[in-house]
RNA sequence: GUGGACGUAGCUCAGCAGGUUAGAGUCCCGGAUUGUGGAUCCGGUUGUCGUGGGUUCAAAUCCCACCGUCCACCCCA
């Protein structure tokens, strides 16, 4: 790279072709299987009132507190770019009155920014897509995110993640269990390492997630969140697990399992990869029945996951490429002008079928050569001698070596029908 | 934000007890075959050695700072 040229923003990276395409089979893949469940797409904005995030995130969390993007308008409002999209798609479903008509399925994509320090997996602007239902409190609702979910790994042919999950409870359960623990780790405190300190202060719960020796042997005496659950959030949890067992959706119960943002309540789960490194999780989310109140809207409850583009794309491992059905090769001025109407008129007629323009200056060989890395079936030559006989060469480049010379007004049927012959399709893997 | 490793052609990397003109493989381009791909052979372009400063007669090589990537922490998708 020259002295004077620009390079990215750190953390904010290109997407490259071949992530490119992951990036759009997971994405076409999830837009099939979350319509095919009833899911409609919203679109939400990038911006949102900074203090959206700070009320449905919590204050006291790090993505608030250090890792958003903020800034002041030329108005003074204060806005934030936005760290995760539940919180606006709750925002738009209370200000459009989105649960009117009964429960509402969502689902959105889209970047997301926070200000992290960049690692593998991991990066400022990065890319989330999620589901988000309101409406429903009971725990079939689990079952069918989860369910849904569990669908889109099988499309896209992915295997080897694990299903995590737990329950909290309610959000009173959640705070009185919370004080439980609070009140158990005072007592410890000065035997604790300073991150667990803080911990303890500032949100007790995620001392779960410390790798202190001496912490996770203290949480292992320490009173059990599962025992601080009512009736009702234990038999809703109960009933989560049996429609999973019952679809044989396979899970581990991790009792330690907390999660990060403030306003889960009920059921949270995770999905991990071992492929990944530290930042393992590819997807998660869990129940939120508070938030919608919270956040000025009627009492509704509510859940939703996301999943994380970037990491899921690692784990695909295939590699997807774009292979065109031919390279249309041209010699010379006349046979290019002819070349191009033969272009316009197959794009035309046939929009599916994939020509590449090799037009140009150049010699045929290295022209042929491009078809060839193309990995294109058929290479159509087009030169003098094909204009003067008033045909096109259509060279089969896989297989065995053969050139059939076509009459120019046949040549669109006859690769109509080549195409069409040729199984499986002409986009393929390599 | 904290700690550590690393940064040399587009890509993967060698070179670094300071010393002529910075290398290999791959990729790309051309030719052998003036209009027929893949294989082989021949030839060619790769570049402020991350950036800036310092030490030195001399720095890709040693020192410092910054930037970036990666790893761990932290956090999380």
């Amino acid at each position: 790279m020259k002295p004077g040229a620009f390079s990215r923003v750190r953390g904010m990276n290109d997407l490259l072709p071949e992530e490119a395409h992951h990036f759009a089979m997971i994405e076409t893949a999830a837009r099939e299987v979350f319509e095919a469940a009833g899911f409609g797409e919203i679109r939400l904005p990038m911006v949102e009132d900074s203090r959206l995030f700070a009320r449905s995130i919590g204050e006291a969390t790090d993505i608030v507190e250090k890792e958003m993007y903020t800034f002041k308008d030329r108005n003074g409002d204060a806005l934030a770019l936005r760290p995760e999209a539940t919180a606006g798609c709750v925002r738009a479903v209370i200000e459009h009155d989105l649960t009117r008509g009964g429960p509402q399925r969502l689902w959105y994509r889209g970047p997301m920014f926070r200000h992290e320090r960049p690692q593998k997996g991991r990066h400022r602007q990065f890319h989330q897509i999620g589901v988000e239902v309101f409406g429903i409190a009971s725990p079939d609702l689990e079952a069918e995110l989860l369910l849904l979910a569990q669908s889109l790994w099988e499309r896209l042919g992915l295997e080897g993640l694990t299903l995590e999950l737990n329950s909290l409870g309610t959000a009173e359960e959640r705070l009185q269990y919370r004080s439980v623990l609070a009140d158990y780790f005072a007592v410890h405190r000065g035997a604790l390492e300073p991150d667990d300190q803080e911990r303890l202060k500032r949100n007790p719960l995620r001392l779960f997630d410390s790798k202190s020796a001496a912490t996770q042997a203290f949480l292992a005496q320490a009173p059990l969140l599962s025992d601080s659950l009512g009736e009702t959030s234990r038999l809703h949890w109960q009933r989560v697990r049996t429609l999973l067992d019952a679809m044989g959706i396979p899970y581990r119960v991790n009792p330690r399992l907390v999660r990060g943002l403030d306003y889960y309540t009920q059921t949270v789960f995770e999905w991990t990869s071992t492929a990944l490194g530290a930042q393992s999780a590819v997807c998660s989310g869990g129940r939120y029945d508070g938030l919608v109140e919270m956040l000025g809207g009627g009492s509704t409850p509510a859940m939703g996951w996301a999943l994380g583009l970037e990491r899921l794309a690692a784990l695909l491992t295939r590699k997807a490429v774009e292979r065109p059905f031919a390279v249309l090769v041209t010699l010379g001025d006349a046979a290019e002008e002819s070349g191009f109407t033969l272009v316009r008129e197959i794009r035309r007629t046939h929009p599916g079928l994939g020509i590449v323009l090799c037009a140009g200056p150049g010699p045929l060989k290295a022209k042929l050569k491009r078809a060839d890395r193309l990995r294109a079936a058929r290479a159509l030559i087009l030169g003098e001698e094909e204009l003067a006989q008033g045909v096109v060469q259509v060279k089969t480049l896989e297989g065995p070596p053969r050139v059939d010379f076509v009459p120019r007004s046949e040549v669109v049927a006859y690769l109509a029908q080549v195409a069409l012959s040729l199984n499986p399709v002409p986009v393929r893997e390599r």
